[in-house]
DNA sequence: ACTTACCAATAGACCGGTCGGTCTGGAAGG
DNA sequence: CCTTCCAGACCGACCGGTCTATTGGTAAGT
């Protein structure tokens, strides 16, 4: 019963933050949206930006279960895994609409001007990137990827990419870039 | 001596909106920095989303700039030609301390709300990956590219992966992502 | 068991500041 | 004289944030 308010508020703010990005979204339009009263939102945020804040920590935890989820599933080859955190990706854009990655809005409208947010988003960028570099070493060991490359490099690479054709799936609303992307990215990395 | 007003609005509000974005930028910021009172400002533009619009048109005239001397440099194998303007571009991006393009900053940042915004970015980026899909066609004649690959995809490819590496770029404040992207894109596409 | 005390949470009036935009007045120049 | 452009006072709306008042539930005190 307690937290439920702001549990609502962070679920509604995470969708309104991917439509609207951070400065276009007033807190009238939020309160209103989720009928909170002004005074429970400072109880529970210390500002927009704290609240901004949990939010991404919300969507990166939702990231890092998906991750767990995929790269976890050792039937597959590690390769596999990767592509497959990546589709499932694909599928969460399709049900938002093709509204993109959160990280990559607000990343790209606040870390011109605001180094809370850039160091924050760059922080997630590395921690997914990371987990799948670990993947892709997996891979390398197994002989499923050639060896002179740099499983790091390769997978902040596919990261990059990804968050590219996911802001032109954005413009697009559909969801060709992304494919096209991914195909593109493992008939390539593979060999 | 009459249009230098329009003019110097148009090239500090190119640099503003790079770093700030549209919505953080606000008429008093952008007044004051150029020195122009707003009954000028509104003399010479509709309004903010016109001026935002002119900007980008300036923009894009540099881009298409930028693709007639590379790809114009018929000295140079096609997809030489391709790979000389995104390092052209590059050393733009430098010059800039690596704050993105404003494309992909403008794109990311309105297309959730804003339709004019959203189909405006998005035949810039057609425009774009259309020159060099003919410059990769080219290419695919002179049988260095594979036959198999689609000019007119590889250039969306191409395009969408450049503003993912750029978005990174600016969240590190320097040019790996991009170079990196580089390097993967021309060794994986041509083979 | 009943009262009391306390506090997290709700509620919204209110704040100064800034937003994008309008309007009127005058200067400059053909 | 008439148009183009400069100049800035002024507008209502909304911004993020503060403040005080009041809930409702719960834990302690007797």
């Amino acid at each position: 019963m307690t937290h439920m308010t702001k549990e609502r508020l962070l679920e509604s703010g995470l969708g309104m933050l991917l439509e609207r990005g951070y400065n276009d979204l007033g807190m009238q339009a939020l309160l209103e949206a989720t009928g909170t009263p002004k005074g429970s939102f400072y109880h529970h945020f210390r500002s927009k930006e704290d609240f901004t804040l949990q939010v991404i920590d919300r969507y990166m935890a939702e990231v890092h279960r998906g991750l767990d989820h995929s790269l976890g599933n050792t039937s597959l080859p590690p390769v596999e895994r990767v592509r497959l955190f990546f589709e499932l990706s694909q599928e969460k854009y399709r049900q938002e609409g093709y509204l993109g990655c959160l990280l990559g809005g607000v990343g790209q409208e606040l870390s011109g001007v605001n180094e809370t947010f850039r160091r924050k988003i760059e922080s997630c960028f590395t921690a997914i990137a990371t987990r799948i570099a670990g993947c892709l070493e997996e891979a390398q060991q197994r002989g499923e990827l050639p060896p002179e490359k740099d499983p790091r490099q390769m997978a902040d690479l596919l990261v990059d990419c990804w968050e590219g054709a996911a802001l032109r799936s954005r413009l697009r609303r559909d969801p060709g870039p992304l494919g096209t992307m991914l195909d593109f990215y493992f008939s390539a990395a593979i060999r």
